[in-house]
DNA sequence: TAGTCAAAAGTCAAAGATGGTCAGAGGGTG
DNA sequence: CACCCTCTGACCATCTTTGACTTTTGACTA
């Protein structure tokens, strides 16, 4: 194996396969130590071949008892819908009450967004609850928008 | 268990689970000697764990006799519930990430968001999504809560 | 009754323990 | 040679632990 990062990579999704539970934590120190690399190598590793699109959740921790946590999940089999709909957003840079609406309905008929949900984030994302930020709702929407559908491209 | 806090939270939350009691009460330096460390530990655990966002309440007295009381707030109505969250945003000028995930997760138990609500809502809330906004996240934060749980009030 | 003292608990800031970011250097491959 | 990964380290953010100092309370005493 030609670089460090690929031997990590191996290890780590090796303990993940070993260990019959969906999730491993590991200490960033002591992976990079145990590889004799710098502790933000391991962050390397993670940013570059544990990402949802390749089906990985990684969650952590800073401070006394900090740690990293990884887990394997499964890739929804909408992705099209998703990318499609992302593809939207790239192409609208404002993004109007209507247009999110049309988008929560979408991913509702989808099967992605139950009922309550699309009230509950239309909601939300509406020019009432977003303020007098006229500017910058579009702005927030956009991220809101593409935060939800990067939780909803996995289960 | 990765760190002493962690444990402590955990034996406070097991005592009161088993005194039927809705109270517990507890000797800051007895706690302190039975986990070997120093007794504001114990109140350092009390003020990130058993906050009143999360459902408790706190008091104690000092001197000789001196107590921490710890109470789990039962509320039977779930507009009481929403009326003290939004006391609790009133009295937060910035709303952090972690004041926001302890309101959602306090929702869920009150039975009034399911566990992936949560979650969405928890991540169109975080500061990944919102951004660079810094300043901004906080009111954000802020308005959107205040929608959701008008939201929620008239069910 | 007022003063004193010891026994709690509270506060706060510094130190410790982790992990995160980012920009630039290093290296391999077409 | 150019480009794309990798690797590194300085600096940052967050959470926990510790201890010195403060405040409160009740019992005891003058």
């Amino acid at each position: 194996m030609r670089n460090i990062s690929d031997v990590i990579e191996q290890y780590l999704k090796q303990v993940l396969k070993e260990s019959q539970a969906e999730a491993i934590e590991i200490k960033r120190q002591d992976i990079a130590k145990r590889f004799e690399c710098v502790p933000s190598q391991i962050n390397y590793v993670i940013n570059t071949r544990f990402t949802v699109e390749k089906g990985y959740l990684v969650e952590s921790k800073r401070g006394g008892g900090g740690y990293i946590r990884i887990r394997r999940v499964i890739l929804h089999e909408k992705q099209d819908v998703l990318v499609s709909l992302m593809d939207i957003l790239q192409d609208h840079p404002r993004l109007s009450e209507q247009l999110v609406e049309n988008i929560l309905i979408r991913l509702f008929e989808e099967g992605m967004l139950s009922e309550r949900e699309v009230r509950l984030l239309y909601h939300l994302l509406s020019d009432e609850a977003l303020g007098l930020h006229a500017d910058d709702r579009h702005l927030i929407r956009r991220q809101q928008l593409l935060a939800l559908m990067k939780l909803l491209s996995y289960h």
